[in-house]
DNA sequence: TATTGTTATACTCTATAACTATA
DNA sequence: TATAGTTATAGAGTATAACAATA
């Protein structure tokens, strides 16, 4: 065949239409930290919905099940099972809400406690080594300029 | 019952643990402006991936599965329904690849143009809307700033 | 041997409808 | 009448294994 074939071939892919969009960037900076996160948290056996739910018992004892999903914009079928999954480990118990019989409070057992601090720790290292190009002020600086996005 | 009850009530829940971190913000962020993109670009009848992928067609006229692939994280098993759809909504076509017989190169139709023109331009309001409260230069820094994480 | 595109398939994540007990 | 928690279920999204054709 002649060489006078007139397809184009792309050589490297052209991506600065999308960087231009803070939504991409977003999304892709997300990415990889969730991928991090995986990876982090297998060694506790905790996805990152499951730390998100731990630290917020943690920090808020006797939270509900719906307060998690308000929080969290989980839809509360879907943390039903999350949460049996947590008591079935032993790492929360359910006790009765105090002003709300339809309700339960989630509080976290010793060992719960246990593992959320070294999880939490596990975090840390592992938001630090994500950042770890930026300086401690561009932190700070980027997740106020996010929190204007979604706040 | 005497109301000597122990048991704690969470009034307002305590997030800021949670705030401190960069990845839950990148991540609520990116949420609440893909959850605005699924909104706006309903008219099209594109999906976040959809959209990508045809503006990376566009902008590389000729690209292979591969390359959207490799360049949006995307499974190949999990392109080629994507690839159908568009090619049966006759906006791309398939036409050999000029240096590989085993590639397709992916391209435009005019009908596909006119479309990715419209879309961008729903993105763009689309992004000025999620980023209002930031200037400019704030839009540029946090770009800048999620670059470093991912790049 | 390795790579492109593909099929089949499974697993996870997320969303909706409807029920019960209580407010 | 509304809300908390739950069950069942359906739909998206994402991942792996294996194959034919070509490099």
């Amino acid at each position: 065949m002649s060489d006078k074939n007139t397809e184009p071939a792309v050589d490297k892919v052209d991506t600065s239409y999308l960087e231009g969009l803070v939504g991409y960037n977003a999304r892709r900076a997300t990415l990889v930290i969730a991928e991090s996160f995986l990876k982090h948290m297998a060694v506790h056996e905790l996805r990152l919905v499951d730390f998100s739910v731990l630290s917020l018992i943690a920090h808020n004892q006797g939270i509900t099940s719906r307060q998690l999903c308000a929080t969290l914009n989980i839809q509360p079928p879907n943390l039903v099972g999350m949460v049996n999954t947590l008591e079935k480990r032993e790492l929360i118990t359910r006790r009765p809400h105090p002003h709300d019989a339809r309700a339960v409070g989630l509080h976290l057992t010793p060992t719960g406690k246990k593992l959320v601090r070294q999880a939490e720790q596990t975090v840390t290292q592992l938001e630090d080594d994500a950042t770890a190009r930026l300086s401690a002020a561009e932190r700070r600086t980027l997740m106020q300029l996010l929190r204007k996005i979604y706040a």
